[in-house]
DNA sequence: TTTGTTTATTGTAATATTGCAATATAATAA
DNA sequence: TTATTATATTGCAATATTACAATAAACAAA
């Protein structure tokens, strides 16, 4: 095999595999590191900050953005990425949920 | 290539990317969610609850084990897996951070 | 001891991810 | 129009992940 087998588990457990999944890369954690340090953000900039080839940050970016942890908008010939609040939000939301539940536990 | 530059990251961004890797599958979002249902937590029961083999939950808890996610300890014949707290707290963290952080952003 | 029960490991096939050179696309400037 | 600049896509090799049958290991009960 080696295909994850996501029919068999719900949509909500799917969706934060998929958020989780956009952020196990140091590459990715490290492009959301950036965005939060800099006012303007544009890809151009990550390129020279990160030591991956273009194509590779382009890529990575990609997947950030299909996970919606990052939105991007033109500006010109540049593309301004930042991070998605309401994803953040998300995750932080199922946190929230993960900590309330653990008051009840032995552990 | 195929494996990741890690050694291009740093420590925190290297740990950070290991536990959401850790959370980036649905089985193990399962499995999370399902110790927080119950008050005694037995492998032996998440295999009858989700729609794996043995081995392959196994394998499943071994990587959140290996993460610092669970912790288990063993009863008897049977292993009692819980959640790692501390490491719940580790995550929270960093999105506490991300979160005060983009209090001064554009978007 | 042998038997049963629970969990881990090994081996392997199918599939996914990572990284980048080469190339393509899109928008602006000259 | 032809550059130039910024980002995306394609194609591919190297590596990692997923799933599970078969087997092993660890322990309790008979």
């Amino acid at each position: 095999m080696g295909a994850s087998k996501s029919e068999s588990f719900s949509i909500e457990q799917n969706e934060m595999a998929s958020l989780f999944k956009a952020l196990s890369h140091p590459a990715r954690i490290a492009i959301v590191d950036y965005l939060l340090t800099v006012d303007s953000c544009i890809c151009g900039d990550i390129v020279n900050e990160l030591p991956l080839a273009q194509p590779t940050i382009s890529q990575h970016l990609k997947e950030l953005k299909n996970a919606n942890i990052i939105k991007g908008t033109i500006e010109g010939t540049a593309i301004c990425y930042c991070i998605n609040p309401d994803t953040i939000d998300k995750i932080e939301n199922h946190f929230g949920m993960i900590r309330h539940k653990l008051k009840n536990k032995c552990c």
